[in-house]
DNA sequence: TAGCCAAATGCAAGAGCTTACATTTCTATT
DNA sequence: AATAGAAATGTAAGCTCTTGCATTTGGCTA
C-alpha cells in the first residue's frame, strides 16, 4: 500500500513549533519542565498536525513501554474476560496499558504470542497457570521480563503466583456432594495435559474421594473441549457409560451448562435424579435454569492484585508477594441429595 | 527497577553465529533467501541467547507492523469477546496479530485508545459503529491509518462499514411483535448518546409503530448501563412507569436476561403476561429460561470479514467494499401474542 | 549594573532493526 | 581454466524518539 504523506514525527511538531525535538519531547512527558507559554505553543502545533508519538521509538529509547501483556486461553469464556477487564481497569489507573493475546488453549500459540507481546515491549506478563515448558520460563528470564501466574495457585512452587487453589476448591465442593450421599461421580474435563487447572480439578474430586475412603477410580471422566455443545454430548457419553451416575461435575461453567441442558433433553430430572456442579460462577450459571450450583472463582478480585503486584514491581521493584485466594461454593439449584 | 543483563539484540546475535546483523535479519524475515547453513547456524544463536527480535525497531526500520487494532466497548459482553475471537482467528492465519483494547463505552477513553494503539504501530483499526467526533476520524487519516467500523451499517456514510443494519433488523422483530397484537410496548436500552446502535433500534421500533399507524411516541424508553442486574432494575421501573405493557424489547441479550428474571420475580408469567425481546443472541439467551427471543448478530461472519477486508487493504491495497450481513430472528419462548 | 544561579532549552548520541546497494562467493558455461 | 551471472553476505544509512550534558535565558541580589 501507498502512504503519501508520511505521518507527522517529533522533528516535524518541533520545526512547526520553532523548538528542539528534546522540548517537545519534554513537552510531552514532563510537562512542568517546560514553560508554559512554550508549552502552549507545542501542544497547538501538536493538535494542528495530529500527531502522535511513535511507540516503538519512545520505547527503544526509553527502555520502557508501561505496557503490560495477559495472555488467556480464551476470550470466549466469560470469567477470562471477566478476570481481565479487572486487569485492565487497575492497569488503566495507574497509567499502564494493557495488550491480550489469546491461545485457544494451544501450548504452541501461547509461546508464540508471549514472544510476541515481549518484542512488543511488555514490561511485565499476565499468565493463566502455571504449565509451561521450561524453555518459556528460561526465555522470559532472558528477556528480564518478569511474569506473573494467575489463576491458580500452588505454595510448593517458587514462581509467585495470585490465584487460588483448584484443587482445594473442586475437593471441598466434592466432599458436600459426598455428604449428600453421592457415591458414583463423574467428571467432564477439558483436557488435563496442558491445563493445569483441568487437572487440579480432577485430581480435587479423587482427594475427596479418598478422603471418604472411596476409591478414586470411581471417577467417572470423560473429556472433552470448551463449549456448550461439547458439555452435552460429553453428558450424553457419561450417562452412557456409566447409568449409574448421580453427580456431574464440570470442568467450566459453560460445560456444565451444556450438561444441564441435555439432562433435560434426555429426560433427566436436576437435581433429583442427577446433580451437576460447575466452576467459575459466569452468569451463565445464575441464568441457567435450575441455577447451576458451582465453584466460584474470584475472577475480579484477581485480575485487580495481579495488576496491583505487577504495578508495585514495575514501579517500585518490590518483589511479587505470592497470594492465596479463596474460591467459594455457590450452592444452587442443580445439587441435591442422591436418589436412591 | 535494575535490568542488570542487557536483554540480547541482533547484533549479539549476528556477533555469536559470526555473521553480518543483516543475515540474521533476513534469516528471520526472509529465510530463503539465505543458505542453510548459515541458517541453521543463525538459528542456533537466537535459541542459544533466547533472543526475541525488538518489536518496536523492527517497526520503525520496516514501517509496518502487521498488527491491527480492535477497539470494542467491553469485552465483559460475549457478543464482542466472541466477534473479535473470529476477527483475531481469521488475521492469525495470515500473520496479522491483533491488539484489543475496550471503552467502557466512554468517547474519551475510546479516542485515548485509538491514540495508543496507532501509536503502537497499528497498520489499520477495527471500531464498533460509526458515531465519533470528525477530530478522530481527521486524526486517523493524518496517521494514514485505514479505520473500518463494523456493528453497524449505513449506505449513506461514505466510510466503508461490514456490519448489518440495527434499525432494520430491530424494526423487523418489531413489525412481528406488532402483529402478535402488542400495542404498548417498552424499551430498555443503553444510553444512546455516543451508541448509535443502541440509537438505531431504538429508531427501528419506532419505525414499525409507525409502519402500523401507531404513534412513535407510545413507545416508553428505560435507558440504563449495562449488566443483568440494571436490566432488571430497569424492567421494574418500567412496569411501574408504564403498567398496560406487553412486550418489552432490550436493547442486548444481558439486560433482557435480567429483565427476564425480575419479570419472573415480580411474578409475570413469560411471555403470557409480558413478551421480552433481546437482541445479539449470545449463548445467554438460548440458556435462558424460557430462552429469549432475540435478533441474531452474525458477530463471526462480521469478524471473519472484517479481518479478510482490512488483510486485503494492507497487502494489495484493496480498497475495502461495504458488507450488508443480515441479521436474523431467532424466535424462542419468550415472545407470544399479547394478552387482551 | 554586574554577577550568580536556577530554570529553560538545545545538541547530539544512542536505542535495535531493515534494506538499498556494494561486495564476495558459487555455479555453470565455454 | 577463465568468467559471466546469480546467489549469498556485508556495509551503513536511516527509522523516531529520549536524555545526559552543554548552553542560553532571565530574575535577583548586591
Amino acid at each position: 500500500m501507498s502512504k503519501e504523506q508520511p505521518t507527522p514525527t517529533l522533528q516535524d511538531v518541533a520545526t512547526a513549533a520553532k523548538v528542539s525535538t528534546a522540548t517537545v519531547s519534554r513537552c510531552l512527558n514532563f510537562p512542568d519542565q517546560v514553560k508554559e507559554k512554550t508549552r502552549t505553543k507545542v501542544l497547538k502545533a501538536i493538535k494542528m498536525l495530529s500527531y502522535s508519538p511513535n511507540f516503538g521509538a519512545r520505547a527503544m529509547a526509553s527502555r520502557r513501554t508501561d505496557t503490560i501483556g495477559a495472555i488467556i486461553p480464551t476470550m470466549g469464556n466469560a470469567i477470562f474476560a471477566r478476570g481481565l477487564q479487572a486487569f485492565q481497569d487497575e492497569l488503566h489507573q495507574h497509567g499502564f496499558t494493557m495488550l491480550v493475546a489469546s491461545t485457544s488453549y494451544r501450548e504452541d500459540i501461547e509461546e508464540e504470542q508471549i514472544r510476541a507481546l515481549v518484542g512488543r515491549g511488555a514490561d511485565a506478563l499476565l499468565l493463566i497457570g502455571h504449565a509451561r515448558s521450561p524453555e518459556v520460563y528460561r526465555f522470559l528470564e532472558a528477556q528480564a521480563v518478569p511474569a506473573l501466574v494467575t489463576w491458580a495457585f500452588d505454595a510448593s512452587l517458587s514462581r509467585p503466583s495470585i490465584g487460588f487453589d483448584n484443587q482445594k476448591a473442586m475437593c471441598r465442593m466434592a466432599k458436600k456432594v459426598i455428604d449428600l450421599g453421592h457415591r458414583n461421580l463423574a467428571l467432564v474435563s477439558a483436557e488435563t495435559i496442558l491445563n493445569d487447572r483441568a487437572k487440579a480439578r480432577q485430581l480435587g474430586i479423587e482427594d475427596a474421594l479418598v478422603a471418604a475412603n472411596l476409591c478414586a477410580k470411581t471417577l467417572h471422566i470423560v473429556k472433552t473441549t470448551y463449549g456448550i455443545e461439547e458439555g452435552a454430548t460429553a453428558f450424553e457419553q457419561v450417562m452412557k457409560a456409566a447409568p449409574q451416575t448421580t453427580a456431574v461435575f464440570c470442568g467450566n461453567d459453560v460445560l456444565a451448562v451444556g450438561a444441564l441442558r441435555k439432562a433435560r433433553e434426555l429426560g433427566f430430572k436436576v437435581p433429583q435424579d442427577v446433580s451437576i456442579i460447575g466452576f467459575d460462577d459466569i452468569e451463565l450459571a445464575e441464568i441457567a435454569y435450575p441455577a447451576l450450583t458451582t465453584v466460584h472463582v474470584p475472577h475480579r478480585e484477581m485480575g485487580r492484585r495481579a495488576a496491583e503486584a505487577l504495578i508495585k514491581l514495575l514501579n517500585n521493584g518490590t518483589q511479587i508477594e505470592a497470594v492465596e485466594l479463596e474460591a467459594s461454593l455457590v450452592f444452587r439449584d442443580t445439587l441435591a441429595p442422591a436418589r436412591n
